[in-house]
DNA sequence: GTCGCCAATGCAAGCGCTTTTATTTCGATT
DNA sequence: AATCGAAATAAAAGCGCTTGCATTGGCGAC
């Protein structure tokens, strides 16, 4: 030992100030030579504090979840915390028991996807006194400190864009709706938009559907097997537009010409596809920082703890058309 | 209370064939009426487990990553055990450091990509007894445990292919070789194909870039602005020959006919490109899979702890053809 | 009925750290 | 040189759990 008790090296290494110059380095010397690292657990038991916070997303093979999660683990390392990840998979009870399995963990703070979900959950969260954020989704009210946009009424301005370039055969591809709030919302926004100008999206215009690539170009299919087929295809996200894409193709018909499409979310995908992606421009990245940043205000107490909405853009590319052109 | 000891309850959460039955279910109830948790720290400090295990990646944006993860995470959440992913950003350093800080959270169990890193930390590893797992890459003799594939070999295989098709002016997008030992190998593998037909690779016609789309297209742009231009453009990764793809098409080219371009990783992208992608298929998700399972078996000081080696194939699609058709 | 044995449970000692409180040290002041 | 006060450090009490060992109780064998 470097001639000190437990203490005070307890002290360099977490109030560094409060120790005398000389003594400091020679701990830290001692710390050096023995490669030494403070044991978690003892640390954890005696602080009752792990510097961990918990992200249950539903999936890292979402390319926005994955980008969001980045951002949000570079802003959480700055200040020394770590960030734990558990996966849903899109279904609420495996959530459920995500966030209780992270809780045993001891995380101090979480990150949640979207609104929906058990009111026990959020209750359970408040009596352990566990902050928490909402990312990725915003409503005017929500009770929850929240980080992120309103899907609706960015899906409705993407719709009366679609109905404003002449489009009425509308048919829409979107996420599967259930436990998933985003995905209801983006179909509500479809149908605000639809409705506003007399019109309906009846059972066979929309298809519910995992976001994958397979699924979203066999629902293209399905919807472009119709008489009259529909003049454009909304799609939920952009994987799906992507899957639609490859079905337009592949039926040998031609987007925009015979079939308009968008999509949802602006990732990279989006530039890559021929024709380029007209979709609704979220900020992931930006998303995943701000989240993290509310996350630390809470569980430093501090005042400013609003949530914070982003806005989103129409982003168009060549994927829509005017119909008839 | 139960009417039980403290012992009695820790004994019917980690060993419950050893508690009659009758107290067992008592103290479950108990458990289940005060939603009772474990505290973790507690538990780590007295069984110095945490029942953790750490990846340190180079990004989660990759999709490569993010698949392999997911399936890594599923196979350890089987066995109760978490996973805590950190992220380097392909910087060896920023690696260390991270794997440091993990060890620091006392972490009994790694998941670190490739094999490239500073000897020290392999030590670091083996002195603390923390088993680790190497994945992605794979080369005869490495003498960790390793779940991957012969990057070197597979590049080879597809210059090889390349040559076959008449191509002699080859031109590679590579990402950054330093500290990154998959896309060193995938280097060495298109120059012993080269090299072995007497051509080789010189400086103008390789450039090394990191993973991301606009620098695959800018990397492209300078390739192709040589006299004579390069027939064929290999590619370190999916994402680079994407980029590949855009400049082609931006600069009034056309792929296949022009140019020739093959990817590595086949990820998601590859098909939905136009043309779709040629490039070689890497089982990333059996990858993420197979680690878990190596790991645990490491943890569990089993016998069975040989490296996995997976086999990676040639897909061939649309975006390379031969020479001069 | 007694004894012995084993399964089931309780007891109590830590695990390595933080933190409150007590003590020492040292410099400044008189 | 003595005194005081502030700053620096040590002492010691847990934090909530696991686990080796001691104890209890129940049962079968004699």
């Amino acid at each position: 030992m470097a001639g000190v008790s437990t203490a005070t090296v307890s002290r360099v290494l977490n109030e560094p100030e409060r120790v005398s110059a000389k003594t400091r380095s020679r701990v830290e010397a001692a710390v050096a030579h023995f490669d030494y690292t403070p044991h978690f657990g003892g640390r954890a038991l005696a602080s009752n504090r792990t510097n961990t916070v918990g992200a249950v997303i539903p999936t890292m093979e979402n390319a926005i979840f994955a980008r969001g999660l980045q951002a949000l683990q570079e802003a959480l390392a700055e200040t020394g915390v770590t960030l734990v990840v558990a996966t849903s998979n899109y279904d609420p009870e495996r959530e459920a028991q995500q966030i209780r399995a992270l809780l045993g963990r001891g995380v101090d703070g979480f990150v949640l996807i979207g609104e929906a979900r058990d009111p026990a959950l959020y209750e359970t969260l408040e009596r352990r006194g566990v902050p928490f954020v909402l990312v990725w989704s915003w409503r005017p009210d929500c009770p929850w400190p929240c980080v992120g946009f309103d899907n609706r009424a960015a899906a409705r301005a993407m719709a009366q864009r679609v109905l404003d370039l002449g489009h009425r055969r509308v048919a829409m591809i979107a996420g599967i709706t259930r436990g998933n709030d985003r995905a209801t919302a983006r179909v509500k926004g479809v149908r605000d938009a639809l409705t506003a100008r007399g019109l309906g999206l009846d059972e066979s215009n929309l298809i519910e559907t995992p976001y994958q690539l397979e699924a979203g170009a066999d629902a293209a299919r399905r919807l472009l097997s119709a008489t009259p087929r529909p003049t454009v295809i909304v799609c939920g996200n952009d994987v799906l537009a992507a899957g639609a894409l490859m079905a337009i193709r592949s039926l040998g018909l031609n987007a925009p010409d015979d079939v308009s499409v968008t999509g949802f979310d602006d990732i990279d995908l989006a530039l890559i596809l021929d024709p380029p992606l007209t979709t609704v421009h979220v900020p992931h990245r930006r998303m995943g920082d701000a989240a993290a940043r509310l996350l630390l205000r809470l569980r430093a107490q501090e005042d400013d703890t609003a949530s914070v909405v982003f806005e989103t853009g129409l982003v168009e590319r060549g994927s829509l058309a005017s119909v008839g052109t």
